[in-house]
DNA sequence: CCGATTTGACCGAA
DNA sequence: TTCGGTCAAATCGG
């Protein structure tokens, strides 16, 4: 994000904080307003919550590329149940303003012949039919998204048939300490001299999902400058270099997760001698 | 009982 | 208005 559309959107998000509030001071301060104001008020708060959570998180992806240590406030699902009287009509509770389309944050995406297990513990949230696909879209957060303030999210979709190919795309990085599957370097006999297999939690089917990786990359090729593009390339030919596209993973360095740095850690304390 | 999933309603950007 | 992302009540299941 360009540092000054940055600067503009958090005194945007700022300054409407800012009016809320005053509102808010006015309905606070009016007397009267008793049990129906309080809905409104409730709401409002949420509003300038929001303002701010979406300002610190502006400031904390524009100033730096690594993850905002900002947790987001929660909006759980508090309900202002008044006392007693309620309206017990089927009618929906409004919901206005009780949250925000999704933060401009850096997504990356990953396609697989299955369904890809990375390691962390997901919640499934909602499923969407989308227009002119033919399979429907799943949306998924952290399982820690409440207990740890964790961000992480996902969608996953299948966009072939034939040969099965899944689409998960990622959104925010994990920083919930939570890694529900360790991940495993197994040695695969069978492959070509000097592959491996990078294989991720204990599946049925852990070849699938794995991602076989050659001895003759080195370091650098895993250690870019932060905001470049890292391109780990895992190849299981015998040549140097020789990367089958399929076999490719790569995601910005500057989102690059605890996955990719585990990954990076047991590839290379999994290799003998390089 | 309690956490996960399902599912239709709701919200807001385009 | 349409569409896709999110919410949350109902439901499932260990």
């Amino acid at each position: 994000m360009e540092f000054s559309s940055g600067r503009k959107r958090v005194i945007d998000e700022l300054t409407r904080g800012r009016e809320l509030i005053d509102h808010l001071r006015i309905m606070l301060n009016g007397g009267g307003g008793g049990a129906l104001e309080q809905p409104l008020a409730e709401g409002l708060v949420d509003k300038i919550l929001d303002t701010f959570n979406e300002s610190l998180s502006i400031l904390s992806s524009t100033e730096s590329d690594e993850v905002s240590q900002v947790p987001a406030m929660n909006f759980d699902g508090r309900k202002s149940e008044g006392s007693g009287e309620s309206c017990k009509t089927s009618l929906p509770k409004d919901r206005r303003g009780r949250y925000k389309r999704r933060r401009t944050s850096e997504t990356w995406t990953k396609d697989t012949p299955t369904l890809y297990e990375d390691g962390h513990a997901w919640r499934k949230y909602g499923q969407k039919v989308i227009l002119n696909a033919q399979h429907p879209r799943s949306y998924l957060r952290c399982t820690h998204k409440y207990d740890q303030g964790c961000q992480a999210s996902k969608q996953v979709q299948k966009i072939q048939d034939d040969p099965p190919l899944y689409r998960t795309t990622y959104h925010g990085l994990h920083t919930c300490k939570n890694l529900f599957k360790p991940f495993q370097i197994i040695m695969d006999s069978t492959a070509r001299d000097s592959s491996l297999i990078l294989s991720f939690g204990s599946s049925p089917e852990p070849v699938s999902s794995a991602m076989e990786i050659n001895r003759s990359f080195s370091s650098a090729d895993y250690f870019m400058p932060p905001s470049d593009h890292l391109t780990a390339a895992f190849s299981s030919g015998a040549d140097h270099g020789d990367v089958i596209s399929s076999d490719i993973y790569s995601c910005t360095a500057s989102t690059h997760s605890m996955e990719t740095d585990m990954m990076v850690e047991s590839l290379f304390d999994s290799l003998p001698e390089l």
